[in-house]
Order: structure tokens, then C-alpha cells, then sequence
DNA sequence: CTGAAAGCGCTAACAA
DNA sequence: TTGTTAGCGCTTTCAG
């Protein structure tokens, strides 16, 4: 009638989980103390904690990690939200994030949420019922049904890739480490107006797509309204970012304004796409348009030109990120103003360099 | 004293869980009921089922789905294992699984083993102890351990990417799903071949790193053999690919065989990287080389020249393993044996094409 | 240092 | 249709 009689022969038709009372039986001990033996090893005397781990061993024993954490409250998991997997940015981020946290012992649990709010309050909801220990997310753009849930779990929160400002009352929700995108836009404009760039347009997906891409635009604009630059060339695409994508909408802009000479991609892959049609139109970059792209993978240094982009510390946003809710998660961090990482721009072949004296300015 | 007391105000500084009791207490109903409601509506009346729904919403219940999993014996994760998230093909086999799984209640739980057997190892581990339905892994080459663990816990498993021939005895472990890397190597040997090269090089990452590209070798080889062409022209490098190291890669076999005409690379960044170097060096290709990759990624078709290549159908391979997955977690599935979802030739200008008579061998 | 009892949040099984 | 009881596998008490 014993359970653990079954055991040993895996013989048997019916599949009999292996539990911590069946390593306890077999090594002879209670089951707390094999628990003890396999969790707090110090606390047990040596022997009995070499006949335990023996047994777990020849048993094959593996924890269930959902009864443990139901039994002590723990939570093990970590879930992290990324908008897609597809540009390399995020992961880059996803690794800076596993170098420190399975080692803490946390499950990461990978969700993406397409630029979708909806998606993403799905997937809120579903990560909570994983008793997650904290919970990470991109971006500060979230649904008023996500906010409200994360509140109510009450579990730390880490939004990256996106600064919350001062003025954006109630932002952001706990943690938050990134930089301003409507920054980003405007040194772009003062970059390419410094190197001599007077027709300037903006290319990337439609606006609902990506909430960050979009406040980039904002200060984009507004750089360029300071400067009484034309400010209404924008190419738009409502298909998700892809080199094809990319190509299209360069042809595009090519049509409406074919006196314009920059064009600002709202990431690296479009930006991509557009030099390699010009490749094939046999337009010359930067001589005849200058090209810039955003968040510098790798594919931006070795392309014929260069390209010319701007550098976000995505590694670093990632490894931060971990230690933050670490350390949250230790109890030894209170509340704390959002961290500004900045970001770089990286000047290379696909625009004409800045003049000498504006260099320090970049 | 009642737990529920102090959960309506958020305002109480420790954190009080939010359980399904809770909600039945507020319903006025048993917690069973409130369950019932919740997980199978049609068994509970119109009226109490709307008083629980409507409770559950108030309290911003979420469903514990450790403690359900538990209680239910049912598992909930799934892990997918992949070797990297750096290829686009793993990221859209898991949008291949992401189709259909999630809906079906699983939880894909997502690890990478950088092509290490002992990490896969460590990952199997973990994800074990999280009560997984079954488990997706890449691959047929596992170590000794992770296969016993694997059958130990009994869980079903799909094996992805790659196809266990009926010589190699043991393999797979359960389902298999993928395509034979032996052929495709020589595959590539008669097609390029047939262009008429005849000083063929390959070039990927250290043998170590991953067996399937070893066997695309081996297939390559005995190809090269059988047709008395040399054999011996192998680029190789310890890092982990990237656009740089196709462009070293391209640099030490060019310094080595000047007289190669055509280098077959294990993947489509390593021949993308090779094929920048080549315009950097003027090195006209197809004509004075050719270039071909493996896996058919976005920037294949997009390069210039456009980059002949192996496309493979991980889309597919993804959504299959999940349907699979989901008959065999049905109980409508045995033993099954491996499926070959094949491969093909994408012929572009990267090399030179193929005549006529031979076209339809490819 | 070791053990026994209780219970985490939920659901299967049975009873009403 | 609804409620009660027991227990999933583990760890937290609290005793010895």
C-alpha cells in the first residue's frame, strides 16, 4: 500500500512522482530533514545529510518548486515582458537580465507582448498567477486594468527601456531604468542640423504601435520646429519593422519628398532595408541622403556604409535591472527616482561627420 | 481574526493574498463553488456564478496557478528549450508554438543553452521541478543525465531542429521533429557542384558547438569524397556567430585557399558577415566566389548580391510540435515516428546558377 | 540536530 | 446544483 513501494522498477504502467517523502523513506530520516538536508545542508548533521543527498541522487529526485514555493510563500518566478524577440535589442537585454538572476535562484518567465497593451495586460494576468517575486516590464505605456493589477498584487516592478519624466504624474509604477526617447529625437535633429541636414524625415511604424518610437518623433518635431526646419516629413508603415519594411518605406519618402536629404529610422533594421534600396537604386549614402538608424545592433557597423546610429546600453539597462529587484527583493531598497542610463550616438559612414566645432556637442 | 479582514482597504501595510476563499467569502458561496464558477461555469447557476465572477473582479483575484497545479496534479509549463535567441529561426519556431499553446493553457517557459549540454542539463533540472506537461527541447544530442532525467520524470518530449536517424539506436527520445542536417550538407555539395565549383570550403563555429552543424559537415564531406573533390577546406572559429566572425571566417580561409571558388557557411549572419567583407575587398561574388548560407533569415533575400541559401521551416516545425505536443498531452498519441519536415535550396546570386539540366535535382 | 504537526491555495471526490 | 472533506508536495513552526 506504500507509496514509494512502486518506485524503484519503472516498470510500472502508472507514473508515481517522486517526492521528498520518498528520499526521506529511503535514506531512513524524517521527511523535514531530508528537506533540510537538501535546502539548509548546514543545519543537518553530515551523515545523515550524505545518506539524503544519496538517496535523492539515486532516486532522481527533483523538487517540485511549486509546492515548495506554496508552502514557504516564495515566489520563484520573474517575469519579464518584452515587446518582441525580433530585434536584438531585447535579447541583449533578456541576457544581461540572466546573468544574475537564475543564479539567485528565479525562474525568468519570457512573455511578448507585440506593442500591444492588450497583450500585454494578458499577459500580466497570467505571470501574477505564477507568484511571481517581482515582474518586469518595457516601457512605462501600460493599460489602466495592468496598472491597477500590479498595485493590487503589490509585487516590485521594473519598467525599462522608457524614463518616466517628473511632470508624468503617478509614473512611474516602482522601479524604473532607461532613458528619454523624446530626447533621443531631439538630439538626432541636432546632430543631423549640425552636420548641414535641412531636409529631415522621420520613418518608423505607425504610432500605436510603439509609444516609445512615438515620443522620440515628439522631440524630434519640436527640435526641428525650434530651428524653423521643415517638420512634416514622415514616412509611416503599419506593418511590424523588417528590412523589407524598411525598403518600402524609403521608396515611399523617395516619392512624396524627393528633395529631402536625412531620414531618422525609428530602428536599425529599417534603416537597414532603406540603405540596401538605395544599393539597388544606386543612390549614393551620405552624398545624396543621409540615413540614421536607432538602437546600434550589430548589423549597423558592418554595413557598406556604416551606418550612422544611435547606441542604447541595453546589456547594461538589463544588468541594472536584475540588481535593482535584487536588491528590492532583499528588502535593502525603498522607493527610488527613475534612472536615466542616456544613450550615445554613434557617428559613422551613412551621414557626413559633423563639423570639428560641433563635435563635443553629440 | 478572520484572514479575510484586513484585505478590502490596500491600505494595511502587510500583503494579504487574495485567494480564491476570499472570493467565496464575499459571494457568499463555499470556496468550491467559487472554483466551479471560475474553472467550469456551466456546473454553477446563473446567479451565483455572476455573484462570484463579479466578486473575483472586485478583489482583483488572480488564481494561484501553483497551488491549482498542485491540488489538480495537472502541469502547467512547458519549457522550450533553444541554443540561442541571437537566430531569428528560434524565435520564430517559438512563434510557430506561441500559436496555439498558450491557448490551450500552457505556460511556455523559455530557456537557452547557448549550445552547452551541460547547460541544457541545469535547465532541464530546473524546469523539471515546475511540474512541466512535457518539454521541448532542441536537438537529439543531449548528455547521458538529462536523457535519464527526462526519463525518469516520464513527461513527453519533443525533440526539434534536428532528426534522429533509424541507425541511431536510443534516439529519439519521444517525438522528433525536424530535418536531417546530414542531407542538407550534401545537398549543398550537389548543388554547388552542379554550378560547376569545384574548390568548395566550409565555414562555421567550433565543432563543439553545435552537433548539427557537424553533421551538415559530415554530409558535406562524404559528398565532397564521393564526387573526388578536396575536402580539406575548413574555416572555423571558437566564437559564438556574428557578422564579424563571417567576416574573419571569409579573411583566414582566403589567406589559406586562395583557389577556393564557393564556402558554404553554417548560417546565413556568418555568410552575410562573409559577403560585407567581400564588397570591402572588391572581391566580386558570384563571379570570382560564391557564398552560400543556411536558414533562409530576412536579410537573405536582401543583401547584394541576394544570398543563395537552405531554407528551413521552423514556422512550421513549431507549429507542428505544438499540435503534436497537444494530441500526445490528449492522450490521442503514442509512440510516433520522427517526421522529416525537409529543406530547400533557395537559389539567389550568391552563387552562380545552376544549368538547366540539373535545375530540378535541387 | 531531528521530528511531528499544521497549512500554503487550490481542486478531486464524495455527500447532501 | 452546492457544500464538505481531504490532500497535492513542500516548508514553517514548534517540540524534543
Amino acid at each position: 500500500m506504500s507509496k514509494a513501494e512502486a518506485l524503484k522498477p519503472p516498470t510500472g504502467r502508472k507514473r508515481q512522482r517522486i517526492t521528498i517523502a520518498d528520499v526521506a523513506k529511503q535514506a531512513g530520516v524524517a521527511t523535514m530533514t531530508a528537506s533540510r538536508a537538501l535546502n539548509r545542508p548546514e543545519m543537518v548533521s553530515d551523515e545523515l545529510r550524505t545518506r539524503v543527498l544519496q538517496a535523492a541522487e539515486e532516486l532522481n529526485y527533483i523538487p517540485d518548486r511549486a509546492a515548495g514555493g506554496l508552502a514557504s510563500g516564495a515566489g520563484l518566478a520573474l517575469p519579464v515582458l518584452v515587446p518582441t524577440l525580433h530585434h536584438s535589442v531585447y535579447v541583449q537585454i533578456l541576457e544581461g537580465l540572466e546573468e544574475t538572476l537564475p543564479e539567485a535562484g528565479y525562474q525568468l518567465l519570457l512573455g511578448s507582448t507585440e506593442y500591444s497593451r492588450e497583450k500585454e495586460e494578458k499577459l500580466v494576468e497570467v505571470f501574477l498567477g505564477w507568484r511571481p517575486s517581482g515582474i518586469i516590464l518595457s516601457g512605462i505605456d501600460h493599460s489602466e486594468r495592468t496598472t491597477r493589477l500590479l498595485r493590487a498584487a503589490g509585487v516590485p516592478v521594473v519598467e525599462i527601456m522608457d524614463l518616466a519624466e517628473p511632470e508624468q504624474t503617478g509614473l512611474p509604477l516602482d522601479l524604473n531604468i532607461g532613458f528619454s526617447h523624446y530626447r533621443v529625437g531631439e538630439a538626432v535633429v541636432d546632430y543631423l542640423a549640425g552636420c548641414g541636414y535641412r531636409q529631415i524625415a522621420s520613418a518608423g511604424t505607425l504610432t500605436e504601435l510603439d509609444p516609445r518610437s512615438v515620443r522620440r518623433i515628439q522631440g524630434f518635431q519640436n527640435a526641428l520646429r525650434r530651428r524653423g526646419l521643415p517638420h512634416h516629413l514622415i514616412g509611416r508603415s503599419d506593418r511590424p519593422s523588417s528590412l523589407a519594411v524598411g525598403r518600402d518605406l524609403l521608396s515611399g519618402l523617395l516619392a512624396e519628398h524627393p528633395t529631402m536629404d536625412a531620414v531618422f529610422f525609428a530602428n536599425d533594421e529599417l534603416a537597414a532595408g532603406a540603405l540596401f534600396e538605395c544599393q539597388r537604386r544606386g543612390i549614393e549614402v551620405p552624398a545624396h541622403l543621409a540615413i540614421m538608424g536607432f538602437s546600434d545592433e550589430e548589423i549597423a557597423s558592418h554595413l557598406n556604409p556604416a551606418l550612422t546610429t544611435v547606441r542604447i546600453p541595453r546589456r547594461e539597462m538589463g544588468r541594472l535591472a536584475a540588481d535593482l529587484l535584487l536588491a528590492r527583493l532583499g528588502g535593502q531598497l525603498g522607493p527610488q527616482a527613475p534612472i536615466d542610463v542616456g544613450f550615445d550616438i554613434v557617428q559613422r559612414a551613412t551621414t557626413r561627420s559633423l563639423p570639428r566645432e560641433l563635435q563635443e556637442r553629440v
